[in-house]
Parts: structure tokens; sequence; C-alpha cells
DNA sequence: ATGGTTTTTACTGCGTC
DNA sequence: GACGCGGTAAAAACCAT
């Protein structure tokens, strides 16, 4: 037992708070007057401002391997391996060397060199898998947030996590955020639900910038080869409709728009959002529902510059389909 | 990086209440 | 006079190359 291996660690954590209530007692050098501070890797308490040495050889605050008494079992804070919090698990898992060696250091059969490989295969597998559950767990919860946030049903939510989960057993996620990636997650979800939200509404609500969520979302739909086809702008007539109060015989005219100018090619190219609020502010027109431009752009978040300009077009391609 | 297209910003004029 | 609306020019944003 003479030559094992045993390391010792130097327990931060313990360090810290012993180091602290030292302090919070006020010892005072009596030679100068400066502050105590206690060593306990040397076991000595000294003088901050003169270095003198006031106690020796205190009781050793590392870690003690050895437990005498139900008391000291129970001190959890004196055992165990440092944690870190740069390893999700706090590099609190088990760890199986990678020396073909026991305990006394001698080689191990063949047999056993087998077996420890498969075991070592088996406990990293587990260990991975465990920490993808934390990080699927915390982009999950982000993913809910945001989309209750939006508004948006809970079948957009099951498939922004649909989509989180493949991103994740793909290995799209280092070097990404989880939350760039949980973001982009959900405004894939809800456009393909046919349930949009516009880049700047999913923005609001997420803790990455509108860029990176751009990024990360045409990287994840590139490599997850999502199909997902230009927003449709009909897809958001009954939002903003009902966000203005307007009458089912007003979306259906708006609809009915869009159809018109799609047949006409109108569209492409446009923004599928103006040309929802053009064709939202136009049926109003036509259906003499007072709204005005700046509440439709309001709810739409789109310029009224743009709202004029396209329903303009709108109603042309309508005209003509009309006549 | 660049150039072409679309959207936004800011401003102005006109008519109505 | 405030408001809704239309138009314009220049700036900014976006997209493919």
């Amino acid at each position: 037992m003479s030559d094992t291996n045993v390391r010792r660690f130097q327990r931060d954590q313990d360090t810290e708070s012993e180091t602290q209530e030292e302090e919070s007692d006020e010892l005072v050098c009596p030679e100068c007057g400066g502050k105590l501070a206690t060593d306990t890797e040397h076991g000595e308490t000294v003088c901050s401002e003169c270095g003198l040495v006031i106690e020796e050889d205190n009781i050793d605050r590392g870690p003690e391997w050895r437990a005498f008494d139900a008391a000291e079992k129970d001190e959890k804070s004196r055992v165990g391996a440092p944690t870190t919090n740069m390893m999700h698990d706090k590099g609190l898992s088990t760890n199986i060397g990678w020396q073909d060696k026991d305990a006394y250091g001698n080689s191990l059969s063949s047999k056993q060199r087998q077996k420890m490989q498969r075991l070592r295969t088996w406990n990293e597998r587990f260990r991975t898998r465990d920490s993808k559950e934390r990080n699927l767990k915390q982009a999950l919860g982000e993913i809910d947030r945001m989309a209750s946030a939006l508004g948006l049903p809970e079948n957009v939510r099951e498939t922004a996590s649909v989509i989180y989960r493949r991103a994740l057993d793909e290995n799209l996620l280092p070097g990404r955020s989880i939350e760039g990636v949980a973001t982009a997650s959900l405004y894939a979800a809800a456009r393909q639900a046919g349930t949009p939200r516009s880049l700047d509404e999913i923005t609001s609500v997420s803790r990455v910038d509108k860029d990176e969520i751009a990024r990360t979302y045409r990287y994840v739909v590139r490599e997850l080869n999502l199909e997902i086809q230009p927003a449709d702008p009909e897809s958001y007539v009954p939002r903003f409709a009902s966000d203005l109060d307007l009458s089912d015989e007003a979306e259906r005219r708006a609809r009915q728009l869009l159809k018109s100018a799609k047949e006409k090619g109108i569209h492409s190219g446009k923004s599928p959002v103006g040309l929802a609020a053009a064709a939202v502010y136009a049926a109003s027109l036509l259906t003499n529902e007072k709204v005005t431009q700046s509440e439709v752009s309001e709810v739409a978040n789109i310029s009224e510059v743009t709202i004029r300009n396209r329903y303009h077009e709108l109603l042309e391609a309508d005209d003509g389909i009309a006549a």
C-alpha cells in the first residue's frame, strides 16, 4: 500500500470559506495592527502587513480521507475530489484510468484489459449522454419561454424541440450557443407550422442578437436539410386581422388579394410581411372597416411606406384579375 | 467586398374633420 | 391645427455574386 498513488487534492472551496471565517473574526497583529491572514496550506496564521507568524502548526484543513466516526462521515465538506464548473457535471462523474494497471501498478491480463476497454466505452457513452440531457433541458426551457412570449401554440414547441434534438444529435452545437440554436429552432418550427414570426419578433424575446439567430438558422436549416419554403404572406393575415379586430370578411378579402397577386407574380422578392400587411390594409378599405396605415404598420412591424407601395400593386393586380 | 434591389427614414404637400 | 394619406429622395438593410 505504500507505493499506492494517492493524491491529496487541495480543496479550493474549503480554503476559501475557512479564510473568510478567520477574517471575519477581525484578528489583528500585535506588532503592527495589520490584518491577519490564514495560510491553510502551510498551517500558519500570519500578519498580512509585517509578515509576523502568529500561529504555527494549525490543524490541516485539507482533505481528510478517513472518517473516524459517524459525525465526521457526515461532514461532506472535507471529502471528495475538487470540483470544477468547467465541466457540466463539475468533474464529479466517474473516470476510468487509461493505464491498464491495477491499484498496485501491476499490468492487467488481456481479458481484464478488454473488459476495462468496454467499461471505458460505455462509461463515456453514458457520460456524454448525460451532458446532452442537461443541454437539452436548458434549451427546451428557453424554447418554452420564448414560445409562450410569442403566443406560439404547443405544436410549434414540439417541432422546435424536435429540431433542437436533431441539431444536438448531429453535433451542430459545438461553437454555437445553446440559446442561439434554441432560438433558431423555434424560428424554423414557427415557419414550418405555418404560424411564422418575423425575425424581429423572434429577436425581441431571445437573448441572442438578430445576426446570430439568422446565421444559426441558416446553418441549422442547411445541416439538417429542413425544407422550409419562403414564408407565405397569407399565413400572417389571420394574426394581423385579429390584432386589428377586423371582420372575417376582411380577412377573406386580404387572402383573395394575395392570391391574385401570386398569380401575377407580383410578390417575388418582396417581404412577405409587407405583402400581408398591405393586403390587410387594402382589405380594410374594401370592407369599409377603418384601420389606419400606421395601425397596420404597428402590428406588422413594417413601415407605412412599404404598405403604401405594396397595396397599390395589390389593388392593381386584383383589378386586372377581376376585369 | 460589391452592386443591385428592397425597405426604412425623414420630409413635404394636400385634403378633411 | 391635428390627422390620415400620398409621394419623393436619400440612407440603410439585404442578398447573391
